[in-house]
Formats: C-alpha cells, structure tokens, sequence
DNA sequence: CGAACTGTTGAGAGGCTTCAAGCCTAGTGG
DNA sequence: CCACTAGGCTTGAAGCCTCTCAACAGTTCG
C-alpha cells in the first residue's frame, strides 16, 4: 500500500494545538511551520517501518496510527495508538537509532513531518521544550512499565477487558456508548498479546454477561463498572 | 529493613564517572556536587516505595538495585535493575509524580541523591544535559517496548532464557562463566513473569540439556548459543 | 537451635493455543 | 453501483503449557 502525497488544507496542518509547541517563541513557531511537511496518508499506508532511517518525527494532526513491533514468526504486538495532538517516530530519532517500531495508517490520517535538525535546534534553544519533551517521553515509558505488569501477571480475560477500558478512555464512546475506534479481531489480539480465536471467544463471553454489545467491529460498552472488574483494576 | 545512614568515602561518591555529567560545565559539577548526598545502604535496604514523593533522583556509584512495581496480590514485578553509573527515580520525579516504583538494594549500594532542584537547574542550563537525559529516557523506553513484545509472544522457556542472557549482558560472568548477579527463584520469576516453581523446573531442564551450571544461586553459563537459541533472539 | 525463608518435586486442573473447517463482511475492480 | 473474492470472523476439538496447591528438604540468620 502506498502513501498519498495529497496535500491536506493548511488548517489541518495547524500545529499551535499541541501542548509540546505551547511554550516556544513566536520566531520558533515560525521556524517550526517553515520546516514542516503535511500530507495525508489512507488508511493502510505504512508511515515508517521497523529498520529504516529516520528523517524527522510526525504530529499527528488528524486520523489514528498503530505503532507496532514484529515479533515472533512475523506476529505484530501494538505498542500503542498515535491520534490527534500526539507525535510519533520521536524515540528512534532522539536516539539516533533505526526505527524499531512500524507505524501503519487505521484511519485517514494528516501528518506533519518535522525534520530531525528542527528538533534539535528546539531541543538547543527552548528548555522548556526539551522539558515538554522529557515529559512526553517519561509519560510513554510509565504507560509500559504498567503494560508490562499487566501482560505479566495478568490473564488474557482480564487484560482484553482492561484494553478495552482504555480504549474507551483514549478515543472515548459515541452518544451510543460505542467505542470510537475500529480494530479487527486480530488487531485486539495484537493489543492484549493473544490469539485471535481468544479475543473472539473473550468478546463473545463478555457479550453473554451483558458488557458489551457486539455488531461486527463496532464495540459498545454496557456496564463499564462490570469491565472494570474483570479487568482487575 | 531499614537504610543505613553511614557515609561512604568521598571518593565512592565520584560522579565524574556519569555519562550524563560528561557535558557538565566546570561551575555547573561544583554546584551538583555540592547538592548531592551520599549515602550507604544494605541489602535489602528501600530507597523509595510505590507511591512516594520523591525529593530528588539517585545515581548508584556502587551496588544493584532492583525496580519493582507491585502487581495483582501483592506479587513484585521486575521492571530493571540499576547498577554503578545508572540513574534511579528520575522517571516519576520528571513527570511530578508519585514513585510508581520501588527500589530495592539486592547488592550493598551507595547512593548520590540530586535534589530536584538541581535537576531542574540542569534542564534550565544546559541543553546538552537535557538531550542526554532524553536519550537515557528513550533508551529505557526501547527496553521496555522490546520486553512487552517478548512477554506477549514468548513462552516463559525461552524468557527465562532470554532473561539469563540479558542479565549476562548487564552484569557480566565472572572467569567461570558465572553470572556476577545473585538472585533467589522468586526474583527470576518476577522477572520473567511466571511462578517461581516453573523457574525452578526450568532450570533444572536447562541444566540437564547441559546449558547452564546450578549451585544455590550461582548460574554458570555454559553453552550461551544454545540458550540464544532457546530464547529465539 | 529453631523460625522463617528459600528451594524442590509431584499431581491435578484449566486457561490458552493451535489446527481445521466453514461462514460472513468489507473493500476492490469491473 | 454491484458482484466478487480475499481476508476477517466464528466455532469446535484436542492437547499442551503453565499455574496452583501441597508437602517437604535445605539454608540462613537471629
């Protein structure tokens, strides 16, 4: 699947929502909207792979992206979810090392490039920037610390119902409680780290005890305090 | 248990050492070392618990420490350990938050702790500060990305594999090939994530196919290709 | 010297995975 | 716009890996 290189309109491109932009001087800002590149990317386009050199990072400014490593026989674990207001590619770059996750469009997205020299002369100039920075990164490391305690201790029952529960917390329900983000079964698996056959079975169990609501990959959460303690949380 | 509050010489609280410090401007390693307390601790000793407000970040100029989340029923999970020129604590002190880890002394350790004040000085002073700190954060980020993955997909054989060489990497062998790192079956476990009776059982297995060396807790490591193999790295 | 902790082994249960087969949905191309 | 087809979804059966419980040996330390 290839990229589009489709232009997105200049407003869609508009950085001064992101929190971590929030504290540089107007000339930065300046400096960063004349460095960056947008484009809009279908859904299925792959942003960066696992092992390829990086040029710079992306904000998201529209759309979601799956981050994800390849493991075992080629089977994907999601690392995370990328959306409105966050960026990706940032960890591989600051480390100057190759990309160690793939980043896959899931629903059509718009994405500003900001070349690696941009993110160092803002990382020389702006200290707050780098503190934003810092912070970002300490966010993302704590999120994996308690996945891993999760995925450790938990089981695949108790996890499934605790990804859901932050699905619902990072893209919210629609006025029909539905979970605004559309995964396949596999994809769910690749999330709670188990076999499809699991997540299906797990869904339908949850569906039985009046949780959720199933119609094809659309979610509905009916009793969030019923998941919440499956989840073990 | 309680910490020992005997000093330790001044030149066990070196810190020209650090990685981090390298960068330092002469001023800028006076003011830190002026800043700093260095402690001794003992075996067992906790420097800061789950849950705990943090005054400052620790450098290990001696000894092991080993981070630890606790999960469901009390049981300890394993995040890292921190050995001489690493930093501890730094993570929930940069997002201004409570300690979401312990840390535990498994190997008598002296401790330099930098108030957070001096840390924030740093950030404010010295870019190249900041972008290493950045890169030390990203690089724990990568570890732990890459354990998630491993956790998912792996069996608990080749993790508790994995674990061995990971840890013969960190903490090297001694000139009979024994790990330099003493820890009881409830720690590996806690580690890898599983019960400590099938950390026992596969040690024996790994021992008869003649792979590693068993005497109380010291792990000889005999055949590295073989357990890489058995890892599946 | 005993208490408390650590290590070991066995048995049994059950959660999950794997394989296989068939149905269905979604997205493509005509 | 609709038909088609590949990929997604579902269910069942079999079996293995891992956990839990339990009993006991060994070790360490006060």
């Amino acid at each position: 699947m290839k990229s589009s290189l489709k232009r997105p309109s200049e407003e869609e491109c508009d950085l001064s929502g992101f929190q971590l932009f929030k504290k540089l001087k107007e000339q930065e800002f300046i400096h960063l909207n004349y460095d960056k590149t947008c484009s809009l990317y279908k859904k299925g386009s792959i942003i960066y792979r696992e092992g390829s050199r990086l040029t710079g990072f992306y904000c998201v400014t529209r759309g979601i992206l799956k981050i994800y490593k390849t493991g075992i026989d080629g089977k994907e674990q999601i690392i995370r979810f990328a959306k409105k207001g966050e960026i990706v590619a940032y960890r591989s770059l600051l480390s100057q090392e190759l990309a160690c996750t793939t980043a896959k469009v899931i629903e059509e997205a718009v994405l500003c490039h900001i070349p690696y020299q941009t993110l160092l002369f803002l990382i020389q100039n702006n200290w707050e920037f780098s503190h934003h920075m810092l912070q970002i990164v300490c966010k993302e490391l704590r999120e994996a610390n308690d996945y891993i305690t999760d995925i450790a201790q938990k089981t695949v029952r108790e996890r499934l119902a605790e990804v859901l529960i932050l699905l619902k917390e990072s893209f919210d329900l629609d006025t029909t409680n539905t979970l605004q983000i559309s995964l396949t079964r596999e994809e769910l698996a690749n999330i709670v780290g188990t076999a499809t056959e699991s997540v299906i079975r797990l869904l339908s169990e949850f569906k039985q005890d009046k949780m959720i609501e199933l119609q094809g990959r659309k979610i509905k959460l009916l009793d969030v305090n019923a998941l919440t303690k499956v989840a073990n949380l």
